[in-house]
DNA sequence: GGTGCTTTTGTACGCACATATAAGCCGTGT
DNA sequence: ACACGGCTTATATGTGCGTACAAAAGCACC
């Protein structure tokens, strides 16, 4: 039958002939109890179908046993059916990239015993759903962009949270990130000096991404560093790094050579794998080879990105480590809260395949 | 600064000049106070970092707003560096499948106003993982097999559990599968009826997954409905359903008809998209051409699935709906604890694409 | 049977909030 | 002057469990 009203520690208690810190004992230090009287207990617990209470539990130990995480969710949460009968591609890039940090997060926090609440953002009253996430865990991570500044700023006065991925808007946070910057640096000297390229597009996204800009920043310093021509920003900027509109922007960089007389670029370089998958999809409607006519790079290191073709020559961005960290950094920080705020930077790698020209 | 200790509401109602049972309106029920003392106490609320003991809410209003799931994680937790530096294709399938479990049911649940714990399932004394998130939860979903039928027992007393994606151990719960019978019937059938093909291999699982199972049940039932001779259990059995494992089983099918006189089946029918995966890299290093050569088809239709070469014909699976339907029914149930145990089979379709020798 | 210990169990209070109920306020109508 | 009604806020109690402290029960030994 359906649940009923939820038995307690006073049921259980009775029923089994004891007290209700004994019950109390069995379920938090069992062997501080007799076996004897553990055994009565957990008889009748398991007769009247008792659960203790996380919340009754969390009020009195002050303690949750949880951690969570806040993610942003680009989709729209009631455009359901159309989003799941078509698993619509223009989802995956988000969704590979917060189901990465869930799955490290979860791993982890199962590694320390916790569990992991986790809840996309959503703007709202003063009770948005991060303040519902923040009442009812131990500490919590919260990615880049998702929560509102002055939130967080109440927020983390009262626990652990650590930023991830973005800049570092709280300096008293703790806080990750890769190392995009580096990341498409190493990239591009790549293209310049082992394949000797030299008119080079970058294609950027929408200005408030800072890991599009990070990444633009390393483009920018390899360019100066080989003596090319440094642009001040991005050849292409697309709306949403997805693979549509990576796939225009690839189209609008080479219709804008065909017209004129302007030279087709050797190398387009995307600021994340998505783009550049949808990319080589207009590439290859177009006629266009890669890497023989153009080469093509992405960043992130999504598995997709070793299944197009031509496999993408990409950044490995370790996005499930992130998750681990930022639990790390959690678990570190409830267990000695007066240290100082710690900012790591994850080292990226990169994953040199077919696109680029490499074998 | 650390977090210091919490301020509670009587320190709100102190600084504000209220009683606490206005700073509990103004949190849960903005409109029920005058805007002008709501205003008060909003302003003292942010002064002290104030945030709302989730615990205590939930103890005095019997209701956490919040959904869990429970599903099994068969990596090893503690071999993080290894997998997470090599991002394993192993890992690939669980984590594919129940991360969009997890999806699904945080969009739905989001849509309700929950926000979802996860936990994978780890065995252990009373104080198990599972009865962790149960205590937390008011309702919540578990992947078969995840959770000690005894456990489920008592607590689906207390609060509605749904059961996904398995058998009916408990049958006062309520319950949901995917058409797998069905699914790989109907592929099957297309494989004999419209290919032409009639030896044909089902590559099965581990005789505990329930999911292999049933497709193995729906592919001999195409048998016999051909009027082929109906094998009583798989060709060959892996032992996780991963890339390296499906690689491993077309090796051992392809062995076994090259040293012997046996003839080579004309199609493999995998238990899922991963190990057909595995198995389209093995053929392709062996020369086996796909499909001229073998058919190859998988089960799941996992996004990989389309990028693959050639790409997979397997039966899509609406993965994320299942999680999605899971809120549903919880959601449903937490408003009429009373009604019948509902029992769904989401439909599946079967994905023609060029590894049968379609398109 | 009593003594000095150790182990086991019980009592009583606190945790932070929700909410039912009562009280207060203010303007209106008698 | 007083009762009344609608709106706002205060008081008091309940929520299920953890735990400090106290009490009791074993237990070994004299």
């Amino acid at each position: 039958m359906g649940p009923v009203s939820a038995p307690t520690v006073y049921d259980v208690a009775e029923r089994s002939g004891v007290s209700i810190a004994t019950v109390s004992r069995v379920y938090r230090n069992p062997d501080s109890v007799r076996a004897q009287t553990r055994e009565k207990v957990m008889e009748a617990a398991r007769e009247l179908g008792y659960v203790p209470s996380g919340s009754a539990r969390g009020l009195a130990s002050r303690t949750t046993g949880v951690l969570g995480l806040c993610f942003p969710d680009y989709a729209d949460p009631d455009a359901e059916s159309a989003a799941a009968a078509s698993d619509a591609d223009d989802d995956q890039a988000v969704m590979l990239y917060s189901d990465q940090i869930i799955r490290g997060m979860e791993r982890a926090a199962r590694r320390h015993g916790y569990a992991l609440l986790i809840a996309a953002s959503l703007d709202g009253g003063p009770e948005s759903l991060v303040a519902k996430v923040a009442g009812r865990v131990d500490g919590f991570a919260v990615l880049a962009r998702t929560v509102p500044t002055a939130d967080l700023e109440v927020i983390s006065r009262r626990l652990p949270v650590v930023m991830l991925a973005g800049p570092r808007e709280i300096d008293h946070l703790d806080h990750i990130v890769v190392a995009n910057t580096e990341g498409e640096r190493e990239l591009t000297r790549h293209l310049i000096e082992d394949h000797g390229l030299r008119r080079l597009a970058f294609v950027g996204a929408e200005e408030e991404s800072p890991d599009a800009q990070a990444r633009f920043r390393g483009f920018q310093e390899a360019c100066r560093d080989a003596g090319l021509p440094v642009p001040s920003r991005p050849e292409v900027r697309a709306g949403m790094m997805t693979q549509a509109e990576g796939a225009l922007a690839a189209d609008a960089l080479l219709d804008r050579s065909e017209g004129t007389g302007v030279e087709r670029p050797e190398a387009m370089l995307f600021a994340n794998d998505q783009m550049a998958v949808g990319a080589l999809q207009a590439l290859e409607r177009r006629g266009v080879r890669v890497p023989e006519d153009i080469a093509v790079t992405g960043f992130d290191g999504i598995p997709l990105s070793r299944l197009v073709r031509p496999p993408l020559t990409t950044v490995r961005q370790p996005i499930r480590r992130l998750g681990e960290q930022a639990v790390e950094l959690l678990v570190q920080r409830l267990a000695d809260p007066g240290r100082a705020p710690v900012s790591l930077e994850l080292p990226v790698s990169v994953t040199r395949r077919a696109s680029c020209g490499c074998g």
